[in-house]
DNA sequence: ACCTGAACACCGTTCAAGT
DNA sequence: ACCTGAACACCGTTCAAGT
């Protein structure tokens, strides 16, 4: 890659960044372009589809997901606490910028889209936590790793469309986790 | 109201409920004016905001919910077979058209939406379901008839986002039924 | 009072011309 | 090899002119 085009590359994820955290991943990629100081046509030469550029800003993420997992299960107390804690972790995750919720949720179980890996990190690092509360026998017998992404990705993405606060989604979370936990 | 209007009026509705139910609650509103035969400042004269089209489009819908709610409480059965039914049910009513959980879900705490008045329809329907079982005692104690709305409309957004269909809908809406009872 | 359709703004996307 | 920016397509929205 040549020099100017790796500066461009760096210089668009990083405005794009800032403009998905203001404007949500809706944001007009035109603005990405201009902020950045590029045509557009640079823009669309190194990340043909809008999930490519989420890509790339996710490229820092998946070692903030691994932490955080890390983070969850090292947790004292009690297994309902920590899978409550763990879904709050999830949650905040995703929700990085609007739309996040939604976009990432309905990635994960299509193989096609650019963003599929990023997913897959998000999955594992739940498993794992899932996996050490099936060890320590207080899960229901059939539940499904995806099945839980899905259900706290649900409800996040109801708090980020209908703008709710924290306050509002904790409880939520609680009957997710009850309904897993025998 | 003139003549021509409410013909043009009702003819722009029919068609909108076709062009929604064919390619979403996203779909292009020129193609809606094309296809009722009038001029696009037709429509925005009668609908000035894409909301006020749905909010008509549901005009029809408010009667079902009702029906739909009736039909649930007169189920036989346990009480889990009533809540998870009425779950799917709700599920089916609010995911007609591509788009509609995720805007429906979101409309339902937002007083200035153009549909609330038929959310509220709906968040009432899923109130006597709720009333009925806290009755029976066999629900937990602090249960909040728009938290069961938004968990019950985030299953169903996720569902319509990743196009899943209902035999991956069910164990989702278990984990949450069995959240919410004792 | 209502309708029409041209006109404008905005945005995604492509591509010929440049370096 | 890469960038630029004009050009096109599409869609929402407005409004002057018409009936």
């Amino acid at each position: 890659m040549r020099a100017d085009a790796r500066r461009n590359y760096d210089r668009i994820v990083e405005v794009a960044r800032e403009v998905f955290r203001e404007q949500g991943y809706d944001a007009s990629l035109d603005e990405v372009a201009k902020r950045a100081g590029v045509g557009p046509g640079t823009l669309y030469r190194h990340f043909p589809k809008r999930e490519n550029l989420l890509d790339a800003i996710m490229q820092s993420w998946v070692a903030k997901v691994s932490e955080t997992a890390d983070k969850a299960l090292a947790h004292e107390g009690s297994d309902r606490e920590l899978l409550l804690n763990w879904f709050q972790e999830y949650v905040g995750l995703i929700s990085q910028h609007r739309g996040g919720p939604a976009k990432i949720t309905s990635a994960m179980g299509d193989p096609a889209s650019p963003i599929m890996t990023k997913c897959q990190v998000l999955a594992q690092a739940n498993e794992r936590v899932i996996d050490r509360l099936r060890e320590d026998g207080c899960l229901r017998a059939d539940v499904d790793t995806l099945q839980v992404c899905r259900l706290v990705g649900g409800v996040a993405t109801v708090a980020d469309q209908g703008e709710l606060d924290p306050e509002a989604v904790r409880p939520m979370l609680e009957v997710v986790a009850d309904g897993l936990l025998k």
